[in-house]
DNA sequence: ATGAAAGCGCTAACAG
DNA sequence: CTGTTAGCGCTTTCAT
């Protein structure tokens, strides 16, 4: 054995740092790491002891380079976050930031059980920074949010790695994508509204036309209107941003008869909770009463939505398992590179409370 | 120039492929990633226009070994999320796990806003997987919130590359740390119900004893008891959970008499909101009026918060900024290894409501 | 079960 | 401004 000393133990610790003090060859070191059952018991605590005493840790750089897997896994979401406010805040976050959260800790979660680590990094509403460019070299496969990438990018990316679209459509046919049912939830919880509280005068508020998701809803919300034999809008009654204030503004347009129809309509359908629990709060400060002035339905089931007054009846998805199946897609395609694209959508359900006048099982809150 | 092609263009394309197809060196290419400036333009695109047919992306894990730097800040954080629960959820989440949130979106835009990406990994409650390892050979320097990894461990790694601990007291003297000045927030909330509402009959319901947050926020009531000479109680009257759960359970003890005095306190203060919002369900469940027969607060400044009936009074803390912080701290000492530690306390601020007494809404009465 | 040697893909001096 | 030449620290055959 003659692994001549390199430098006289300068810088952080390496392999061969270890393997001299602990006698042995670097591929010893290297397999007690990787593989320490290859390695006699004696021999493996004796490198393990080295490595201790000298404060070595396996450099992640080097062990991706030789083996040509970094064990880390990557997400592109969207920042949309004002830098102004500061959290814990005052519930109005925009959704799609909550939304990631979930995402995001999903993700975490599946990955970790799967042995990966998550890399994660947003894209800015304006800076244009190249994020498939920072992870890609970074990780085994990623997953991205609608719309935080350029397709271009992505489209190169994805013919050297395994790629998954998130929270949107499968923008690229030949990618694997995850998404939640928005338009069967919109069209089920309009259906409610319609046959079991027997409303027909509706109104939708949908959300920026750029946005799938909220385009989803309203496709969901039109189908249901066709189903039951209702007139089907071409388009939403109103739209705005889906924040709380633009479901504060879109109340205060209808009560102030700013709608397409005269007086108010028999309910009003919000893109997502936060637009939802916005009207709700223009609406208690007009006088309106929820339900039985106006119904109001939301979408998503933030924890805010059960809290509002009345209770917000909503559509819950489930945000995490969103992430939890874009780690299975992207496991299962590291282990089969050549397999087909699998598009997974998965399932909403209706979350029935006071707002839309179904009965509220619990003994009614005081109001404040 | 002579760099004679190695394989027929086997696999991931590398800087000697693209070197080849631009008729350039690697060294060429290299340069144009990594400053693009130090390229003649027409070199440049040639480089560019290679690169991109053969949908070249630089390797991570290469630059990583090759410079000694990886562009990426990692965080360990808590994972006390019940897996069974799917979000958005019922707002019962452990509140340091919406708090890991906050602290994550922190830091991943610090981060990101200075060139680097954001390596994060949970520790479980249970599993023991060795964090620190699987991130630190990833990663320039790491951020970890109190408690998730074992001191041992951060002791070997801090020896080795940038450390900085957060939302907890320094454990390792040595080290960068971060926190969130909870003892003086609840000081100064119990202040304001003692001084300014005239109370003195108080009961604290702190968190479990191995919190250290929990623990510095009865410290904070103890200062206050103490200053106000009142008596100075050695332990939370009652204790529980940082749970919505824990506050209701707290709130029937003291409804049924369970406390150590016959009759409800006059203020009840809790170790976080979560539980606050638990309390204030308990007792308007069982008809008890707050503020009016006994006054509530919480801590933490959470979004339900300001929605309970009635909004809660509390502490709010600058979640995301302690996530800035740490990246502050990393990235400054990336640039001086052997400054001096440097321990960071953040500012609370009190959100005075209508759960203390407070006239509702707030022109808030800014104390402390 | 362990060692020797050859890279992995890139950056970093140093030349020119 | 561009090319040459060494490694960076580890995994991997292939031997032994």
């Amino acid at each position: 054995m003659v692994t001549a000393a390199r430098k006289p133990e300068t810088g952080t610790p390496t392999v061969y740092d270890v393997a001299e003090r602990a006698r042995v060859s670097i591929a010893t070191v290297s397999r007690v790491y990787r593989s320490p059952d290859a390695v006699r018991a004696p021999t493996r605590e004796k490198v393990l002891a080295a490595a201790r005493e000298l404060g070595y840790v396996p450099s992640g750089s080097a062990r991706g380079l030789a083996s040509r897997t970094t064990g880390i896994l990557g997400l592109c979401f969207p920042d949309y976050t004002d830098p102004e406010t500061d959290t814990p805040g005052d519930g109005d976050e925009n959704a799609a930031t909550l939304y990631a959260d979930h995402i995001i800790r999903g993700m975490e979660r599946a990955a970790r059980s799967r042995g990966y680590a998550l890399l994660i990094a947003a894209s800015l509403r304006d800076g244009p920074t190249n994020l498939v460019a920072t992870l890609a070299g970074h990780v085994d496969g990623f997953a991205v949010m609608s719309r935080t990438v350029d397709a271009k990018d992505l489209e190169t990316v994805s013919r050297r790695m395994p790629v998954v679209t998130l929270a949107g459509p499968a923008e690229l046919g030949h990618l694997d994508n995850v998404q939640v049912d928005n338009r069967d939830g919109q069209r089920e919880l309009t259906r409610h509204l319609i046959t079991d509280h027997g409303l027909t005068d509706l109104a939708f508020v949908g959300g920026p036309a750029d946005s799938p998701d909220a385009e989803e809803r309203f496709l969901g919300y039109q189908d249901a209107c066709r189903d039951a034999g209702l007139p089907v809008p071409p388009e939403p009654t109103l739209r705005g941003a889906l924040t709380r204030t633009a479901g504060r503004e879109a109340a205060r347009t209808l009560v102030a008869g700013g709608g397409p129809t005269p007086g108010l309509p028999q309910a009003l359908l919000l893109a997502n909770d936060q637009m939802a629990v916005g009207a709700l709060e223009e609406f208690a400060a007009h006088g309106v009463r929820v339900p039985q002035d106006i119904a109001v339905t939301g979408f998503d089931g933030i924890p805010l939505g059960a809290m509002a007054h009345p209770p917000l009846t909503t559509v819950r998805q489930p945000s995490r398992r969103i992430g939890e199946e874009a780690v299975a897609l992207l496991v299962d395609r590291i282990a089969a590179p050549q397999r087909d694209p699998r598009p997974v959508v998965l399932p909403v359900s209706l979350v029935l409370r006071a707002s839309c006048g179904c009965a509220e099982p619990v003994p009614a809150p005081r109001r404040g």
